[in-house]
DNA sequence: CAGGAGTTTGAACGGTAATTCAAAATTTGA
DNA sequence: TCAAATTTTGAATTACCGTTCAAACTCCTG
């Protein structure tokens, strides 16, 4: 009745507290994971950030471990979710790619600032990594499909499709490692200038080839 | 005369043994920090793929962390040739660009089988944290460096050469993410499609822009 | 083969950080 | 305002891991 994750009936107000609570550790947890990574960061850095004690985040969640798991499963579903639209709003697979690519970009600056999607999978136990993994592994299944169609559609070159988007998801996943929001580069610039530098790399348009 | 990394007169033969065994320790560590993290890493993993117990590592190294310290020692001057190199050997900065890739990747995949270079700088004290980030800068300078002059001269088109850098970089460092020596995907193919993808979005060739 | 230099080891220490728990503080709902 | 539910806390526990050190061992050299 009191700790863990556990969810027991009690008023929708309780509820919607706690929930805003969790959201608020998996934040802190979220920047702290981005700056230091998991292994250096410890539980009071982020409650210290909350103003309170490590102890609290064990009324909302069952351990360390549980919290980098649902930073990854909400980066992921971010990733899912655009995936999803950018195969909806799209006809072109350039255009397709571009979006993927700028929407991933702002995923990791803004939304969650530094999708822990880059960070240590090995944290987490055989069966959750597993899960994150085939999640990530569907994400990235997805980006091949697009690159794959759009050579067979004669608007890629032909490429190694796999190499390309490890190429593409390297630049993005990098990010976390440098980008502080507030500095020099901007977010929506930085998409933009990823999106051409990356969907130009293997657009077909040039001399022979 | 015996503990950690001073460095004594004694017989050129047992000099050589002792070199060996560095050579093989940091090797060792390499792999490790590539596979789990820094943090995640414990001396005992490390000695345990020499057959030795945590405790002879102080033979030769101070501490963990002068362990890390010497890695990315070993990279960055890997780097740091590969870049002269690149000047040297080369007039175009496509070409030039291109060989910086392929080396790099090189180095991440064969040479180092996997560049600390993309890890926890944070692991390292201030005074030593500054002088790889300063080695580091000077490298990306140097990278940044052919982007602009290649801006300049017509080889590549207008683009924010900072954000550039850190797209061509991103995409390399993340290799020892995924990365594993035997697997599918051969280290030159990955250079050379890296070097195309990279460097051809950069190039100034198309329709209008 | 003897002696010493060089190397490795096992036991022990100390600090750090995750986790548990019962009690205190706070908030909720009537 | 009061009692119950919920949240937060401080103290205690435990485990792990980097590090130290003196003793044991190995190897080189004369």
């Amino acid at each position: 009745m009191s700790h863990g994750n556990t969810q027991v009936a009690s008023s929708p107000r309780v509820r919607e507290k706690r929930e805003r609570r969790r959201a608020e550790i998996l934040h802190a947890a979220l920047r702290a994971f981005r700056e230091k990574g998991y292994h250096a960061t410890t539980l009071d850095d982020i409650a210290e950030h909350l103003g309170l004690r490590k102890t609290a985040l064990y009324h909302y969640f069952p351990d360390k471990e549980a919290i980098l798991y649902e930073c990854h499963c909400e980066s992921l579903a971010e990733l899912d979710r655009l995936m999803r639209d950018a195969r909806k709003r799209f006809d072109s697979d350039a255009e397709r790619l571009a979006y993927v690519i700028r929407e991933h970009v702002r995923v990791m600056t803004e939304t969650l600032e530094g999708s822990p999607l880059a960070f240590e999978v090995t944290a987490l136990s055989v069966e959750r990594q597993a899960e994150i993994i085939a999640a990530r592994d569907r994400y990235e299944r997805g980006v091949r499909r697009i690159i794959e169609n759009g050579m067979k559609n004669g608007e890629f070159r032909q490429v190694n499709s796999k190499i390309a988007v490890f190429a593409i998801l390297g630049s993005i996943n990098w990010i976390a490692r440098w980008y502080r929001p507030g500095g020099s580069i901007h977010a929506s610039e930085l998409g933009s200038e990823f999106a051409d530098h990356l969907v130009g790399g293997l657009t077909c348009d040039r001399r022979g080839e």
